[in-house]
DNA sequence: CCCGTTGCGTTAGTCCAACTAACGATGTAC
DNA sequence: GTACATCGTTAGTTGGACTAACGCAACGGG
């Protein structure tokens, strides 16, 4: 096959992925996937924030305080990790955790000033990174897109 | 918060995720991803198969024979992950390994008559899984999903 | 009022995929 | 012949999803 690259044949330099695999939706979602975690990962990283903690302090400025239990729930984040990514937005003093008097079992963690300066900042990096991740789509395309994983996503949970 | 739900409000019970959130392709991306691996790999599973079986088996039949090397390059699997799955393909007696006489560095991998019919297999096995992957699009929004994820991938990869 | 159940926060650890580093053996280029 | 690249392989890292179990507190029924 050496000999193939020698007498310059492509096939070998640039290796083609066969079709009914290239083809498959699922291949592809991997895939693509796989780069926009990284892109999001990124972009993030060079902002000191990672997906989740946009996703807390999302749900926090969205739907206000709660339990830590309550977050997990809306973010999707496993309540065993919440606690890993609560250090991280505390120890930036992005959130505050308070004990709630009404249940002691619980924390209350409530969004600070400086959380809520912080999730505009992200927000703006996410628009910017997701506007990265869908450059070659048309605006109706992106909402066509969005909307088709939309509606794949919920026929796959709701069940 | 329990009285939330003591009192019925479905705010707590049915947690929202914040709209912002949910809109985002990425998170789209990677939460129907999940799903859609999990379908896949259990599906595979059950003819006793993983998703890089196929992609290997594919990659031989359509473009035949080759080293290690090339397959992985092929088929998007790591080199240092590609022993093992041609180990459960030898296994398997869907593959063979034979050193290649040209150069002793390599080996060469043949699909058999064996691994031929098991691709057959997994192919149809695939299709089944993707039209339940699908489901909710009509065969159109099933051409015009899969279009839009190839030029996304493309864009992200062939730069 | 006790008791079993449930929910909470937390720690630890499992599993798997993606990826890196380094190896000895071999081949290629100068 | 020497320097460099490639091949198959082993080992190990990282990170995300997920489970198990813990002590604590609250709740609900007898």
């Amino acid at each position: 096959m050496t000999r193939a690259e020698a007498a310059g044949l492509p096939d070998d330099v640039a290796p083609k992925t066969p079709d009914r695999l290239r083809r498959r939706a699922s291949r592809l979602l991997s895939q693509l996937t796989m780069q926009s975690d990284r892109l999001i990962t990124e972009g993030l990283a060079q902002v000191d924030a990672r997906k989740w903690h946009y996703a807390v302090l999302a749900s926090l400025q969205e739907h206000g305080s709660g339990s830590q239990a309550t977050l997990s729930r809306r973010s999707g984040i496993y309540r065993s990790d919440m606690v890993g990514v609560l250090n991280e937005l505390a120890e930036r003093d992005l959130v505050e955790r308070a004990p709630d008097p009404d249940d002691r079992r619980r924390n209350i963690i409530t969004i600070s000033a400086r959380g809520r300066r912080h999730l505009r900042r992200l927000d703006k990096v996410l628009d910017d990174l997701h506007d990265e991740l869908l450059a070659p789509l048309s605006p109706a395309e992106r909402d066509q897109f969005v909307q088709l994983l939309t509606r794949l996503l919920d026929h796959h949970t709701r069940t």
